[in-house]
DNA sequence: CTGTATCCACGCCGATACTG
DNA sequence: CAGTATCGGCGTGGATACAG
């Protein structure tokens, strides 16, 4: 059986693979926002209900390492910054599909 | 814009719920394991690598009281209990789909 | 085999202050 | 506006022991 390798660790499993790699709660969040349109920092943190300040720095950071996520900086003042996916964060639109169907259906079922 | 409700927290964003239903690491990995077929503890033990005694039998919980999964227990000695989906938890077939496809791709774009 | 209970260290994250 | 740095509390989860 093959397998996968992602920071150090080898997975048999693709969804494990997966889930290693948008895991923490807030990535897949910020890339479902960045896929309607590029965002801004503060427009992402007024969409994201919850989120730190330093959490969403460290996840935009994150997802900008591991290649999702393209940072524009457009160099004016006041600072001016876009976050734009990149085509290999774009693969991931039909699994960020998958769970805004799903969960638009299962709020729909839990309304008894 | 309609909200969501789950354990208490309001969500407008369906994904952000789903995110939140889901979430810990854990819970996508049995539930993909258990898709496939009905499955017992120590297999699950063995199919996710990593996970804690401790942790898999909380998730496992917390996933049926959520009413993703059925313990059936076989009443037998030594124990016999076995995991399988509910009709709730087979709707998110589409969403593990989507997380093993695109961890398919991932992996094979990565060996560069 | 399938759990539950307890204990405790570690790491995450929120709050806050500061910079460009 | 868009970040970085620091600190401390609290919760998560690992190890372990025990039960049915």
């Amino acid at each position: 059986m093959a397998t996968f390798l992602y920071q150090d660790r080898t997975f048999e499993c693709p969804v494990q693979l997966s889930m290693n790699v948008i895991m923490g709660k807030w990535k897949v969040l910020v890339l479902w926002h960045v896929l309607r349109r590029p965002r801004r920092y503060g427009e992402l943190k007024r969409l994201i209900q919850g989120i730190s300040h330093k959490v969403l720095a460290e996840t935009l950071k994150s997802l900008e390492e591991d290649g999702f996520l393209l940072r524009i900086d457009f160099h004016e003042n006041p600072p001016h910054v876009e976050y734009r996916l990149t085509d290999q964060g774009r693969e991931l639109e039909p699994v960020l599909l998958a769970l805004q169907q799903w969960g638009m259906r299962y709020k729909t079922e839990s309304l008894t």
